[in-house]
DNA sequence: CTATCTTATGAATTGTTATTCATATGATAA
DNA sequence: TTATCATATGAATAACAATTCATAAGATAG
């Protein structure tokens, strides 16, 4: 033993103390997570940048991002219900958009995070 | 068929068009994607908040966010492959600290987007 | 009404990811 | 050296998520 110095593991002990304090509740913490579980996966991640653009129906959203009908649908279904986008219907069209400027404020943080090789 | 005025239809070619030529690389999208999902989980999620109050090592981080050393030191991993963590031996222990600002910066926005109810 | 266009959804399959357990590695002290 | 502490990792299982297919539902035109 003796592998630290007293001063230290108090140090440690309170650095622990202070996370503990610092963390959001189970919640917040389930839905943060869920939120960016669904920004996580590719085709998804590819809908939002389109979306950037300005709101798009279905089926362009399609042409710009690939794959198939069906699985866009239950991509936007995903996106809708952790309220990163939101729904217009519009005729028989359903007009998509971002659901706030929060979600691209996320990805562009991300995106200079990319660039830089820090 | 006549769903859309010529005009209209127009309009929404130039649409996929703008969100083709917005659309980041494959790479990219990639990268992100495996970025946000790695964050995405509540455990990971979990530990991100623990270290925003400063390093630790790694018994002190399974102490803030509980589960069991394996568990941690497997996600502990994950965040490191994808630069959200970074890690420095210190004799016995291995102290972890976030990789940049830039993470959370992503996290504050995302919990601003929690918070407000738009 | 029927026909058609557009989008959504349920169910099954397939593919991924997390968790656990056992053990290995790395560092230090005696 | 051996003993111990701290962390990492491989392999197996268990839990979860994505994709596909078939079909349903919503809207409009005729």
């Amino acid at each position: 033993m003796g592998n630290d110095s007293p001063g230290d593991r108090l140090a440690h002990e309170e650095r622990v103390k202070y996370a503990l304090q610092a963390m959001p509740s189970e919640d917040d913490i389930s839905t943060l997570a869920a939120r960016f579980k669904a920004i996580s996966e590719p085709s998804r991640l590819k809908i939002l940048f389109a979306l950037s653009c300005g709101e798009l129906c279905v089926e362009h959203i399609v042409q710009a991002v690939g794959g198939n009908q069906s699985a866009v649908s239950h991509q936007l279904k995903i996106l809708k219900d952790n309220r990163i986008v939101k729904a217009r219907r519009n005729g028989k069209q359903v007009m998509y958009s971002l659901a706030d400027g929060h979600v691209m404020a996320m990805i562009s943080v991300a995106k200079e995070h990319l660039n830089c090789n820090d």
